[in-house]
DNA sequence: TACTGATGATCAGCATACTGTCAATTCGAG
DNA sequence: CTCGAATTGACAGTATGCTGATCATCAGTA
């Protein structure tokens, strides 16, 4: 390993980089100002309504703390709404907002887009198999991290 | 494109965290405490003595405004000298210290040892394509990011 | 030489992400 | 049922990374 250009460590955050800016600009020119974070949040929002703070940031393998930002964000920009639970004072119950899903459904096409872009380099075959090994060792190497990622029991997940 | 997990985005940030945790806890038990970034640009001074931060910033692709921070913490730690060019009064040249040069080569071995783990999900020859195609999809989407690789005039950059 | 545009560095501001710590609350073992 | 462990959320602090702006300096040209 002579150069970090060798590192997989360095090439993904590259790509991850990469990856973030192709986003902004192709949810900028729809129109919102919406972070990946701020996203993926709001779209496990709208599939698991009524869920909680600390069980979403496991579905989408963010720290607990870094989701308090972020949904503090979307709840300011109205997007969702945050109450304590009925059931477990200590949980707040996030819910999707008219406006929220609205806006979801105009970013959605943006965010396929970027997705598209983000791979442009690989032709099919390549693009499919570098998902198949990116799905690979991040499973792996899930519980590396402090936030990994947990799925809800009776949740599909990752599955098709 | 159901579900988040799908998204190439998703899965290049998850990897990325994961190989910033996998970083952090081999560099820390070796007795140091340096993130990425700081490794990259020690690397990359060690390479080119006298480099001033935008070249720095171009060879490992970061945003010159986040590299004077790094910088900062570099000189902080004793690792990097920083002062005012003789010939260009408007750049600040970098140089490693001795310390830092000694640090260097501690870490390194703990660096190896990131790399692997972060992939250790992978066999060798998935590793290997693996590897293939992050930087056929970083090269193409280079210009995408506003702080895109540039290599240096007569610097054999990725080259083997 | 004077002007213009490009470049290097810095600053303010915003949004991740992490560690570590704390208080409030819930839950399970005895 | 009670007490200790676990969980949820929050806060402080640090380090990336980005955008947009400003300032000093340099280089090429009229």
């Amino acid at each position: 390993m002579k150069d970090i250009n060798d590192m997989p460590g360095h090439l993904v955050r590259r790509l991850q980089q990469i990856a973030v800016a192709v986003f902004h600009a192709q949810v900028e020119s729809a129109g919102f100002d919406l972070t990946p974070v701020q996203y993926a949040a709001l779209v496990r929002v709208r599939t698991h309504p009524g869920i909680d703070q600390a069980t979403l940031a496991g579905l989408i393998a963010y720290d607990r703390t870094t989701i308090a930002g972020v949904v503090d964000r979307l709840v300011q920009k109205g997007f969702l709404t945050r109450e304590v639970s009925g059931t477990d004072r200590r949980a707040r119950v996030l819910r999707m907002t008219e406006t929220g899903e609205a806006a979801l459904d105009r970013i959605e096409p943006a965010v396929e887009t970027a997705q598209k872009l983000i791979l442009s380099g690989l032709d099919e075959a390549e693009a499919t198999e570098f998902m198949r090994l990116l799905r690979k060792a991040t499973d792996a190497a899930n519980d590396f991290s402090r936030a990994p990622l947990r799925q809800v029991s009776g949740d599909p997940g990752n599955a098709k």
